[in-house]
DNA sequence: AAAACGGGGGC
DNA sequence: GCCCCAGTTTT
C-alpha cells in the first residue's frame, strides 16, 4: 500500500475482511448485540441461536423466566444479569413501543444494558443510520495504526468521525471486528501477515525496536 | 476510578 | 493457570 490515508486504508480493511450480518430485524440485532457485550464472537452465535430457536420473538422472550433464559444460554459463556436485561428490555419494546425497537440513540440508550456502543450498532446495522460504534477492536486498531492517540471511548468517536468519511462507518464497524480476530489481535497480531502493514505505526515501531 | 458480571478459548 | 472477550451499570 502507498497511499495511507485513513479512508483509503479503511476501504480496505473493509473490502478485505466484510463482515455479514446473518440477520438484519432489529430485535434479533439488539438481542445479539447485548449477548456480544464482552463476548467472544462464536459463543455470541450459539448463545443467540439457542436463545431465538426457543424464543423467536420479542412477544416470547418478553413472558419468559430470566432463569429460564440464563440455564438456555450460559453455557455459551452469559451471565444472569444480560439475561435479565434481554428479559427486562423486550418487556419495554412490548409495552412502550408497541413490539418495536426504537431507532433512535436517546430511545435505545434508556434500555437497561444498552449503552452508546450497543445501540451504535443496532443503528448502524438494522436501521442503516451512519454511526461508528467504537468498541475495542476500532479502538485498537485505530490507535496501532497512528489514527487517534487518546485513550477515551467518547474522544475516540468523536476524532474518527473527523477522519473517515461516512459512508464508511457502517461497513467499518463489522470489518474491524473481523479484521481485528483474524490478523490486528490484542495480543501476538499477525503484523507480517497484515495488509496493511506497510500503512501502520505500530508494525513501524515493532520494526524500529529490532 | 474501579469492581462486577462469567464461561470458553488462546497461549 | 492466566488473560481477554462487538460493554454497561453500580459503587
Amino acid at each position: 500500500m502507498n497511499n495511507c490515508k485513513p479512508e483509503v486504508v479503511a476501504a480496505k480493511i473493509i473490502e478485505l475482511f466484510p463482515r455479514i450480518h446473518q440477520d438484519s430485524d432489529p430485535y434479533r440485532v439488539l438481542v445479539s448485540t447485548v449477548l456480544s457485550q464482552r463476548t467472544r464472537d462464536e459463543n455470541t452465535e450459539v448463545a443467540s441461536k439457542k436463545l431465538f430457536s426457543v424464543y423467536p420473538d420479542v412477544f416470547a422472550i418478553a413472558k419468559a423466566k430470566p432463569e429460564d433464559l440464563y440455564n438456555l444460554i450460559k453455557a455459551a459463556g452469559m451471565y444472569r444479569q444480560k439475561a435479565e436485561r434481554i428479559v427486562e428490555i423486550s418487556k419495554i419494546i412490548v409495552e412502550t413501543y408497541n413490539g418495536k425497537v426504537p431507532d433512535t440513540l436517546e430511545e435505545l440508550t434508556k434500555l437497561p444494558g444498552v449503552g452508546r456502543k450497543t445501540a451504535n450498532i443496532v443503528l448502524n446495522v438494522s436501521f442503516g443510520k451512519a454511526a461508528l460504534a467504537v468498541d475495542t477492536h476500532v479502538h485498537r486498531i485505530s490507535n496501532r495504526l497512528g489514527w487517534i492517540k487518546t485513550k477515551q471511548p467518547e474522544q475516540s468517536e468523536f476524532e474518527l468521525q473527523k477522519i473517515l468519511p461516512e459512508e464508511l462507518w457502517g461497513p467499518l464497524n463489522g470489518s474491524m471486528v473481523e479484521f481485528g480476530r483474524r490478523v490486528c489481535k490484542p495480543v501476538n497480531p499477525q503484523c507480517n501477515e497484515c495488509p496493511i502493514n506497510s500503512c501502520c505505526r505500530y508494525f513501524s515501531d515493532v520494526q524500529k525496536k529490532r
